[in-house]
DNA sequence: CATCAGGGCCCTG
DNA sequence: CAGGGCCCTGAT
């Protein structure tokens, strides 16, 4: 479906702010559901019913930050809408979020200091919702990359939907009630596996939640809720609570995650219990702001230069 | 060719 | 609370 530019909007998210920092994970599995290239940001996003293109576009500096958003739809959406979008927007991608605080505390730290100088202004974001995250979170268990991809990706073509604007196709996650009229043996026909039940188990466990009243849960009782959710467990509430609620939480360090962190804190230990008991003697509260600077370093390095010792770690196989 | 573990989670005993 | 089963894929 080709979508038309409706409305261009001018948000100045709070300094600093690293604009590609803010929107642009590079340890996260390709996906085509945005695009990202210096300065720019495609995406899809499907808010209160309508599936909308937006476009970002870096006008201003860390200090000055600026960005153009352009918004492409079938019909110019009200005005009302464009303010809750707009707001939608605000908490996605943290544009308002104070982080001083941990710069000050930390940026003569020996081990992160320099770390975070390079990355002073960036804001944790999530472009997904509850939903579309927790469909991804369920594509990742107990599967390697490659796999995860491909299973994206026969999930898109099949169930998704495609939109093309400014020039760029992008797929969105599906609606809910799309998967809830799919049969699990149809589901199973597109090589998912036992995530064909999850699926559908899980979005009707979704569709009695609201995720922006869990937003005001503490991190305890937002966890129980998610928890809830078939399919979601130990590891997948972790990401999905520090991603689409932005909770700076670390309470399990996987295997895998473990061996990285070894590295970058010039640990003998890879033993995730022993990582987390250093971690939280020296950075306390800050201790998953830390990790998250740390792995952003390194995942953007490993995407420029090719970090030999990430790319045996990482299980791309 | 067979077997097994993998960036989990559910269910059973 | 421990441990088996689950889907597929690639490594051995």
């Amino acid at each position: 479906m080709k979508l038309e530019l409706v409305h261009t909007a001018i948000i100045r998210p709070t300094a600093p702010y690293n604009f590609d920092y803010s929107v642009h994970n590079p340890s996260h599995y390709p996906i085509p559901l945005n695009y990202w290239e210096r300065g720019k940001l495609w995406f899809s996003f499907r808010f209160k019913d309508k599936l909308l293109g937006i476009k970002f576009t870096n006008q201003g500096t860390v200090s000055k930050p600026k960005i153009k958003a352009e918004f492409y739809y079938k019909s110019k959406p009200d005005k009302e809408y464009i303010n809750i979008l707009l707001k939608e927007l605000d908490y996605r991608f943290q544009f308002s979020k104070d982080y001083s605080g941990f710069y000050t505390k930390f940026e003569k730290d020996r081990l992160v200091g320099k770390v975070l100088q390079k990355f002073k202004g960036m804001h944790g974001f999530c472009i997904e919702g509850l939903y579309e995250y927790l469909m991804i979170a369920i594509l990742l268990q107990n599967a390697t990359i490659k796999r995860t991809v491909q299973m994206t990706n026969i999930m898109l073509e099949k169930h998704g939907d495609l939109i093309e604007f400014n020039g760029i196709k992008l797929y969105s996650i599906w609606k809910p009630d799309r998967i809830l009229k799919a049969s699990e043996s149809e589901l199973r026909g597109l090589k998912v596996g036992y995530r064909a039940k999850t699926f559908i188990r899980a979005t009707e466990d979704y569709l009695k939640l609201d995720e922006f009243t869990m937003r005001k849960l503490d991190n305890t009782e937002l966890r129980k809720e998610l928890l809830k959710i078939y399919g979601v467990g130990p590891a997948s509430v972790d990401y999905i609570m520090c991603g689409v609620f932005h909770r700076s939480i670390l309470t399990t360090i996987p295997p895998w995650e473990a061996k990285i962190y070894s590295r970058l804190l010039g640990l003998k230990t890879k033993d995730p219990k022993k990582i987390m008991a250093f971690l939280d003697k020296r950075y306390s509260k800050y201790r998953a702001a830390v990790i998250g600077h740390l792995f952003m370093d390194i995942s953007w390095k490993h995407k420029r230069e090719d970090v030999e010792w990430m790319e045996k770690l990482l299980p791309y196989a």
